[in-house]
DNA sequence: TCTTTCGTACTAATTAATTAGTATGAGACC
DNA sequence: GGTCTCATACTAATTAATTAGTACGAAAGA
């Protein structure tokens, strides 16, 4: 999926090239990954000049919105406070980005 | 895991029953499980009475961070900062939750 | 036209995760 | 001692996820 988002639209051989780069994977292993993401209603398929052609069918926001909301439920019962929490005092926020979030805040909070 | 952390230390019959109450499932099954977790080093087992008694042999915190990081690894590429913006602006948090965050965020940035 | 290349559909092998059955033994109970 | 309950070890069935092979057709190139 986050080769597709970033590419916009993609084929089969878009994506199998951008994966190898990483890790060695067959071209069909790639379809069938696609088509099945395509059943699943995340890709959707358009007939291309020789291949079908991928592109995202949900909002990229949706689909991460729900992998959090999904994540929160698993692990933290469904409370996201605690994970922020656990995300602030973890060290791993700059502090550049603390502040970031806190302006944030300020906006939210109005 | 949730379950023993709750009781601190628990035997497979304890999870087993804990379990029923949410969902049908064998005695044998949680065995499984926690034989799994043990081999895992999640939890450690110590002869009781009559069954053994497992604890985590791991904080919970650990543990939870260990999850955070793979979750954020693997959905935001493993910066935290888009995350929080995600969930500060999702609207899944109270008023009260956004003033301790900020409060919180006052904390760490002195 | 013949051969090579590329793409798809369909099928299948492999691996991992989940769930559970069976044999067996130790102690409690009568 | 015989039997019932509970626990474990070992094995296995089921399901889901991941990865890939094969057959075949279209079309591009020689």
């Amino acid at each position: 999926m986050k080769i597709v988002w970033e590419l916009e639209q993609a084929t089969v051989r878009d994506v199998y090239e951008n994966l190898l780069e990483r890790r060695k994977i067959a071209y069909t292993t790639v379809m069938t990954m696609m088509k099945i993401l395509e059943q699943k209603k995340y890709l959707k398929k358009t007939q291309g000049e020789r291949a079908f052609v991928y592109a995202p069918s949900r909002p990229k926001q949706q689909v991460i919105g729900g992998m959090v909301k999904d994540f929160l439920q698993r692990v933290f019962n469904g409370s996201a406070e605690p994970l922020v929490v656990h995300l602030v005092e973890d060290g791993r926020l700059s502090g550049k980005e603390l502040r970031e979030i806190a302006r944030l805040l300020q906006e939210k909070r109005k």
